[in-house]
DNA sequence: TTGTAAGCGTTATCAG
DNA sequence: CTGATAACGCTTACAA
């Protein structure tokens, strides 16, 4: 039988008021922490709505104010993703999005967005939000394009896009390719090849491979990349540009890898090929992904720092959304040693 | 320079009917879609609606109505613990939820609850959603006993409790664990023993260990356990088990573990000592989660279908809420062979 | 089929 | 320090 639940009577300011014996408006103030209230009455208020288990109405309130006190997080996938398949880095950028969020104060309402029918962007326009963190897969062109064109006026920030001209939050690619590259100079891996691209959309990977190349030169080496088929999981990716590197018989005995799923890629490859890590050749990803710690061996990877990055996230949409000037946009990063670099 | 940014002069619905040349409640009625407003007018309105930019604000239309469309997710995790941390399996049950939700037409509000500052369920005195779906670790009791004892009338659905007397939704785990065990027993593997516990506070971990047992009896096999200890993460739960099992030097060639982590956790043991898998000894784990694609060797699982999860949830949620019966709260599962097992 | 008008439960302004 | 009183922008009886 359906039957529409019948509404509970619900409990009003109006009626705490009463039962304090005050108007409806001090119930407000004294509720809303207001320095002008004086305390005796303040208490009492805070009794009479703890008695009748008294919680405001926050739609009513934020009608009134013409804020929400919500920031919007919307998930880029891949079109047709399974939500499981998702890469968990972005779950953790969500996470601590969400606690950064939180620990401000704010709600949080979340949406995972992979195609056109899906695309909705409008949460200030319909007072759902005050703002919008972006974050995902760089792959979705049609997405970023979607929310590069959102109105005029729209609070946004984001992480993953194709394009410089967004307001942007990522990791210090720069430093953590060097620190990468620096922690294999200096076990005396010296012939290490970058997987990676510079024609991919992924700005990181762009970045990263400088840092790279300059920590190379900087030790007097050559840089050397083995560039990535574009189209393929990053996994495949990985693991053919490893297919390659042995086969070619050039000598190498490092591979720094943009990212860890192409790392954990090569990996496999290399030890299905014979090649012993990190004995014959040493192995660092970045990202940090958990599944780095279970790879064999585990691989040694460079990992962002997930809450400052959450931080950086929130308080740059929530300058935007007060008109200040944003600050930092660059994420701290560190050396995660693990299995697949010598000791 | 700190200025509140100057809010632009917002279109409402008055605006749109007086560029459409009615009034505000056609205007209102068209745009919802009313099948009593004609079809020139609906044209007209949209047309204008749309010329103006205009979207419906939504805390007035919340507050009218009463309800909010929206629902609440709130991911429960250890104290302290860095959202990276988080098992990548209820991020994935979280991501399917919200699709399920959106599908349903919800909007979807993220929290991360880990303890008494931070425990907070009255979403719906606030109106700020409609019920609440609470997933997360079983470990941490006061957040279950928290929204245990939320009031009456709130409308929640939940995965992972410790308890039975909520509203629930989990795997099918006897027929998952009875899966695994013949899958098991087909490949030749006959003294198989599970990693598990029957005092866990966890009742998915008991119904797995039955449905282990009662495919080994069966099969006319001793059903064994290794106990875990508890307190302690699950992989090194897992490695230790696997340790005390290959020290006890009784005979065994297969281990169940009830999840992954320690099923991992056992893997990485076993080819620490020696043990060669899957020649020497099978290992099957249970949930599916990511990490277990990237072990040496590849993690043989048993995986729920999280969509269905996702959908199992909501549904639950949305039929209390409405005051209907619930249905189905199992999820199918199915069986992930890869390499710990032998062709 | 459309218009009029009454709220929904707050917060903020203005007196006192 | 506190009390009236007007919005906030929509949905929904009730009338026409």
């Amino acid at each position: 039988m359906t039957r529409t639940a019948k509404r509970p009577p619900r409990i009003t300011s109006f009626d705490v008021a009463e039962a304090a014996g005050v108007s409806q408006s001090t119930v407000s103030r004294a509720l809303a922490g207001d320095p002008s209230i004086s305390e005796p009455t303040r208490l009492r208020v805070a009794e009479a709505a703890r008695k009748l288990n008294y919680q405001v109405d926050e739609n009513a309130a934020r009608l009134r104010r013409g804020r929400t006190g919500t920031l919007a997080i919307v998930l880029i996938c891949r079109p047709g993703q399974d939500r499981k398949d998702i890469n968990p880095f972005y779950y953790s950028l969500l996470g601590s999005a969400c606690a950064a969020a939180s620990a401000r104060g704010y709600e949080v309402l979340v949406s995972f967005q992979d195609g056109p029918d899906n695309f909705w962007g409008h949460y200030q326009e319909r007072r759902k939000a005050d703002g919008l963190i972006v974050i995902g897969t760089t792959s979705n062109a049609a997405a970023w394009d979607y929310f590069g064109q959102l109105p005029e006026g729209t609070h946004w920030v984001c992480w993953g896009a194709p394009r410089d001209d967004f307001a942007w939050v990522r990791s210090d690619n720069l430093s953590g390719a060097t620190l990468a590259t620096r922690h294999m100079l200096v076990r005396d891996y010296t012939r290490i090849v970058c997987i990676g691209s510079l024609t991919s959309p992924q700005r990181q990977f762009i970045e990263r491979y400088e840092g790279y190349a300059q920590a190379m030169d900087n030790a007097g080496l050559e840089p050397r990349l083995e560039h990535i088929e574009s189209g393929l999981p990053r996994e495949e990716q990985g693991r053919r540009a490893a297919a390659r590197l042995v086969e070619s018989g050039a000598a190498f005995d490092g591979i720094f890898a943009v990212c860890d799923e192409m790392a954990l890629g090569a990996l496999k490859e290399l030890t299905a090929r014979g090649v012993r890590v990190p004995e014959d050749v040493g192995v660092v990803g970045f990202d940090g992904i958990r599944a780095g710690a279970w790879s064999s061996p585990p691989l040694t990877t460079i990992e962002p720092d997930f809450q400052t990055a959450g931080t950086l996230l929130v308080d740059r949409l929530l300058a935007m959304i007060n008109g200040e000037e944003g600050s930092a946009r660059r994420v701290p990063v560190r050396l995660v040693v693990r299995g697949s670099t010598r000791a």
